[in-house]
DNA sequence: TGGGGTTAT
DNA sequence: ATAACCC
């Protein structure tokens, strides 16, 4: 598919360009089998991002659907679609009314319960730490993983005879000629294969697809990843690095530059990745702050030193609903059992228990759509021991605390109109590691008396009617 | 704009 | 507790 060449190809900006005795000095570094630590640049990130993935996992859940234009719908929003209804002019985030009004033909699906997308995330992200543990997730269908080490055994299991053999699996970005003399070139060619085994995995163990991108951080793995779409990968050479850059038409585009330091950029003139990189550094950070102003204008000229950090398990679990209007206390009150019903036995899964609960809410108005306010309180320690032990009333107390919380931000004897409520458990806290014999042991309910019932489901209503 | 998540201040 | 970021 990529030829081989000795060449490495002209680009815009190859005055930053590694010269070849640089080169062969870090190719000597590899063949001495040392990991060059902390060297940023000579990292091997893959970034794996799944297909429209709840449309993925819809079809999955119901095969008939396969072939069709589907939309996943939340209250009036599409909020992804498969390919096929993409191709009809749905876009992600496009208005029920809209999209139906494009595409009459299009299936709609609720999607608004995200229990069967969260386990089929966490499933990608255990398959994915089978091969490094080390993967970080970026929402429920992206998850980077640091490559570097596996690489590096792999590298060390090939003969020098072998090397000439190597070959990249999928794109290469820019069309760049792979340089064989190129340690860099060699480790990323390794990563684009073991990429490539991740999609495989995928496919195979879960029937799920989704693009790869590798490179030598965070950033350029996750711009290049969607450089080929659906279902493909790509690798990004070093050399290629800025033309990627490059091609980012605004700076909002650029990964950690969100809408609000977009528009303070946007008032500094600033709205190219070239305006960025070029801009005067101190009076960035005068304007933005050293820490982000230093930080983004690294990421504009491709720079990303940021570890792949271990997501490991969820750091909190929540639940909300969004409405037109909820204006009353027996209203909201309705709404958080629901969500803390939901919440209930998703914390009882998991196991750990949670020391944290926040209530939060959304009020109508007209001007700051975006705003939200919260209130949050430790959970009592005897209500902390009854989650999870199945037939003890935990709702009652917890609904307690949630409506207290409520009326310390709500003032209920005056009018409100409120559009979202959100419960949210965290400060979460492994079990007791109570051992047999210990006095900890002993002052364990869980433990020393009932044996452990796995699953039970938390009714909202009516708990006194259970047995 | 939905229904989630994270980290920094 | 809020604000920013990510999907």
């Amino acid at each position: 598919m990529e030829q081989l060449g000795v060449e490495p190809e002209e680009e815009a900006g190859r005055d930053e360009e590694e010269d070849a005795a640089q080169a062969m000095e870090r190719a000597e570094a590899g063949e001495a089998g040392v990991v060059p630590e902390g060297s940023s640049s000579s990292r091997v990130i893959v970034h794996v991002d799944l297909d429209c993935f709840y449309a993925q996992v819809e079809m999955i859940s119901n095969p008939e659907l396969k072939g069709k234009p589907l939309g996943v719908q939340q209250k009036y929003l599409v909020v992804t679609c498969n390919y096929e209804a993409r191709k009809l002019g749905v876009k992600k985030l496009m208005n029920v009314r809209d999209a139906k009004e494009k595409c009459p033909q299009l299936v709609l699906v609720n999607g608004e319960d995200l229990t069967r997308y969260r386990e089929m995330s966490y499933k990608v992200t255990e398959l994915l730490e089978e091969f490094s543990p080390i993967v970080e997730r970026l929402g429920f269908d992206e998850n980077f993983v640091d490559l570097t080490e596996m690489v590096e055994k792999r590298l060390q299991q090939h003969q020098s005879d072998e090397l000439s053999a190597l070959t990249v699996s999928g794109h290469v970005y820019n069309n760049q000629c792979i340089n064989l003399h190129d340690i860099m070139h060699i480790r990323l060619l390794i990563g684009s294969q073991i990429a490539a085994e991740m999609r495989e995995a995928m496919y195979n163990q879960l029937g799920l697809t989704g693009c790869a991108g590798v490179a030598s951080n965070k950033l350029l793995a996750k711009l290049v990843s969607g450089v080929f779409k659906p279902n493909q990968q790509t690798v990004l050479l070093p050399q290629s690095s800025q033309v990627l850059i490059q091609s980012l038409s605004h700076v909002k585009e650029m990964p950690g530059i969100g809408y609000k330091t977009a528009k303070r950029l946007e008032a500094l003139g600033i709205s190219s990745v070239h305006d960025l990189q070029t801009f005067s550094p101190k009076i960035l950070e005068k304007e933005l702050g050293i820490s982000v102003a230093q930080r983004i204008q690294k990421l504009s000229f491709g720079e990303d030193t940021s570890p792949v950090t271990p997501s490991g398990p969820p750091q909190s679990f929540s639940e909300e609903d969004s409405f037109k209007k909820c204006s009353s206390e027996v209203e909201a009150k309705n709404k958080i059992e629901e969500l803390l019903a939901s919440l209930l036995n998703r914390v009882c899964q998991d196991g750990r228990k949670p020391h944290t609960i926040r209530l939060t809410i959304r009020r109508y108005s007209s001007e700051n759509h975006c705003s939200r306010e919260s209130r949050q309180c430790p959970i009592p320690s005897h209500v902390i021991q009854k989650l999870g032990t199945g037939n003890c009333d935990v709702m009652t107390p917890m609904v307690d605390i949630l409506m207290k919380l409520f009326r310390n931000m709500v003032n209920v004897k005056m009018p409100f109109h409120l559009t979202l409520l959100s419960v949210c458990l965290c400060n979460l806290k492994v079990l007791n590691t109570a051992k047999k014999g210990t006095i900890d042991y002993y002052l364990t309910p869980s433990l020393s008396t009932t044996s452990r019932s796995g699953k039970r489901s938390f009714k909202m209503k009516d708990s006194h009617m259970e047995d």
